[in-house]
DNA sequence: CTGTTAGCGCATTCAT
DNA sequence: ATGAATGCGCTAACAG
């Protein structure tokens, strides 16, 4: 059942050298401080007791336990599991182990994590979560921990970070709608205290000024969370002023599928009396009616990126933090169409 | 920047006492062995130097990690991040850490994951991952690793399983429409040389036996993988067949999705021409057009009880494996309704 | 109740 | 090219 582990001082044994050979020659980077033959014979001790390295004894020697924290919100939240994914592959392309954990944005279950992280002696974090104001983060990045944030970034640029180009995310949004002969072009925003939400809505701003409209007041809403029903209250506020708008840009997918929600309410349908764009290009929006049109991220692509970024601070130790902008792109479906003219 | 951590011999020699009084006073299980007002003292000198202890090299002294391999087939199906949640919440109370990790049902990087995971040393494994014919796991298990299985069990009962009573999901689908008056049912069947796939598919003929329904050939047709365009080429092949079915029930929410392709092509509707049952529930299925009734499985229970079961073992060596089978239930929604009469 | 001693498995000096 | 010695940080067994 249970057998002592083998362990590398079995393995010496049986190839008749001392364990510091064994180690030497088990180690692609050392086995070149081996003889070829004396090499060959430890490698094959150890196939034949089928050694498995102990990596926390290596750990605990060399400092280093190639293993990495991930923070994530809720994978639940299906932006976040390609993330996640793309992550996993880049690390594991390097022999890094992701710990992966879940915050629900809460600053004190994200603090804990931090620090059993910590404790279990992690090389680096990469972290998505999200919040603006409290920050158990700065004080892990203060302390020299490696650290990649995603979606999010420190004011002074002192942490590398990886993020969409919300701006431009959004600015795709509007000049869709605008080119479609949109002009009461409404938002309906994310919370302001969360990164990606504030972003989008300075960006709605700007592409609207950049496009020569006007943002009236009443055309743009603030929800308190990334929610349908959160979605659906802001449309509503939206849709209750006149005259009506005629397209809107949501923060976000769900706030999308809250809009959906507010316009039958209404009797209003999509595109016909208003066309909507979300934010997220989520899996399966493609089959809500009307399919959505939305920004996609590159999800993936910015999973690996701050693999990269992580795995190059491990690396070499003086690589100075940095700051990716990915770009977005607009996938058109059902949901947008030029605005009805009045018969 | 980085200065040297903190080590329990730095908090001794402040609190005035030998390393291991320390160690004694700092955790819970001995404290009781040490001195009230010495322990309060280790205790201020620890928080005085804020002092974290190192797992790694706890872990390599007490030959335990705390830290549990949780295989999981892709995250990106949402299907697992409930119950993975479900398993990293049960697992966090009880002081363990999981290292989760996609398989993608692929031996080969089961296999991967599988022994860094063990090379790391952890305690034991959740997988979730459905293979029928290879499988690493066995190794695993017969080397006496603790295991549980989620959503499958091994043939012999010899280790842990919990899985959701699939026959029963599948009776309940098959009973709701047979009780709004379906006779000509059809069942889009899942892969067969996965566990659930095969189970629904046995379950589709017991519930149909079990009412006294005749289970025609043609209107069982299998998919080659849980994706919605298979979904639509059985569905296809299902529709074809004289007299048409009236009710379909699919061995997953993805193949139901894929019925509602095939329907549409066909130019036939749904409720209204056929009926359609999904299984699982998945996010946002309610938002399709029609809703999908769907058989709903406990996803985050699943989780807390195979961190349960792991946990028992974990505690107790002596813990025998158990099975457990938890119930699913349905979830009517707008796609099912009586068969049209003719008028 | 506390100190002493020892060693988990490994990688890295330093000798030879 | 290999062996010997040492210690990473911690806890368990044994004294006292």
């Amino acid at each position: 059942m249970a057998d002592p582990p083998v362990t590398l001082k079995d393995v010496a044994a049986l190839a008749r050298v001392h364990p510091a050979t064994a180690s030497r020659a088990l180690n692609p980077e050392t086995r070149l401080l081996v003889r070829e033959d004396t090499a060959q014979r430890v490698l094959e001790a150890a196939a034949e007791l089928g050694y498995r390295p102990n990596t926390v004894a290596r750990s605990l020697r060399t400092r280093r336990s190639h293993s990495v924290g991930v923070l994530i919100p809720d994978l639940n939240n299906p932006l976040f599991p390609p993330i996640v994914r793309g992550i996993e592959d880049r690390l594991g392309e390097a022999g890094y182990t992701p710990l992966i954990v879940n915050t629900d944005n809460d600053a004190d279950r994200e603090r804990r994590h931090i620090e059993t992280m910590l404790a279990r002696q992690v090389d680096g974090l990469i972290a998505a979560t999200a919040r603006l104001d409290v920050d158990p983060l700065a004080e892990a990045a203060a302390a020299g921990t490696p650290i990649v944030l995603v979606n999010r970034s420190f004011e002074d640029g002192s942490v590398s970070a990886v993020t969409v180009d919300d701006r431009q995310g959004i600015s795709l949004a509007v000049s869709h709608v605008a080119g479609l002969g949109h002009r009461r072009i409404g938002h309906v925003a994310g919370p302001q205290n969360v990164s990606t939400g504030h972003r989008r809505y300075l960006g709605f701003l700007e592409a609207m000024d950049a496009l020569g409209l006007d943002v009236e007041l009443e055309y743009v809403s603030f929800s308190a969370a990334f929610t349908e029903t959160e979605g659906a209250t802001a449309c509503a506020a939206v849709l209750a002023h006149r005259p009506r708008v005629t397209a809107i840009v949501a923060a976000n997918d769900r706030l999308a599928m809250g809009c959906y929600d507010a316009l039958a309410a209404e009797g209003l349908s999509c595109p016909e009396d208003v066309s909507i764009v979300g934010f997220n290009d989520m899996p399966f929006i493609d089959r809500l009616r009307p399919p959505l049109t939305s920004v996609r991220v590159p999800q993936r692509e910015i999973g690996t990126t701050a693999a990269e970024l992580l795995l190059a601070q491990l690396t070499d130790a003086s690589e100075p933090p940095r700051e990716l902008l990915l770009e977005p792109s607009l996938v058109v479906r059902a949901s947008t169409a030029p605005p009805a003219t009045p018969p």
